[in-house]
DNA sequence: TAAATTATTGCGACAAATTTGCAAATATAT
DNA sequence: ATATATTTGCAAATTTGTCGCAATAATTTA
């Protein structure tokens, strides 16, 4: 249960856990990215639109969730310390999106590049475009 | 001059190269990646905001400008077919947004990682956060 | 534990961003 | 040059995200 989590981390911000934060974290925990309007419809009829929006931007500030950009929109997931570092693997044919664990070997090179060019690298975002193996298995 | 590449790719999809689209695409030739706003802005007095629209989208679609996501919001700029492949790097101090060139290495490494979980990479963004050398001297 | 203090939520109104239908203008093909 | 198809501007509608403020819930203090 990643409660206990959630609200170190909120207490350690002065903030406190919520029924309503509850809720929201747990609309996202297991899930795949989510888009607001999905959230938004998702918990409607117990929150308010613009609570889910400062919610999600509390949650963002704090580090606990990540937008995941698509096109134009985003879609919100839990962050890093909940689910592992990991990247996205975008089907472009079906819209799922899976998750690439993080590879150190990777990780290390991407700071590496960042280094030498005098960056000081925090953390990175990767999204890969492809067919998921479903589609790519099907397109043939 | 990219003119005729642009009109390559516009042609090729049933597309003309009018008048209203090379000024769009001028505004993003050499540029950093620019907001809509920005964009709009720049256009304001010679076109509609909602031509700007679809002609972001239409390019996009046609794979000539891409997004580039920062938070909420996103900016524009030229695909790798007119700029060559690069990553970004994302100052979180001074909004800075620097060109890493592509590297062989990662980008082999990237394409391996997905093609051994079965996915067909087709391409992919990568966006590292951090300090700016500026901001990372100043903020020492 | 009750009272006081501070943080959080809902609500309604706003503001900004993006989209759409349609008639007029422009480009392409005949 | 004319006909046909595409593109653009305009105005209006939607959608998305924000704000102020009063009511509610949580936390702290005595």
């Amino acid at each position: 249960m990643q409660h206990n989590n959630l609200k170190a981390i909120l207490r350690k911000n002065g903030s406190s856990l919520t029924r309503t934060r509850r809720l929201i974290f747990d609309l996202l925990d297991g899930q795949d990215p989510q888009s607001m309007q999905v959230l938004i419809s998702r918990a409607d009829d117990q929150l308010d639109r613009a609570t889910i929006y400062r919610t999600i931007e509390l949650f963002e500030r704090l580090g606990i969730v990540h937008r995941v950009n698509i096109g134009w929109k985003y879609k919100i997931e839990l962050s890093d310390v909940f689910t592992g570092h990991h990247h996205h693997l975008h089907c472009s044919k079906c819209g799922k999106i899976l998750d690439l664990p993080s590879n150190p070997m990777l990780e290390t090179m991407i700071d590496t590049l960042a280094t030498k060019v005098d960056f000081a690298p925090r953390n990175h975002v990767l999204e890969i475009y492809g067919l998921c193996p479903a589609c790519k298995q099907a397109g043939s």
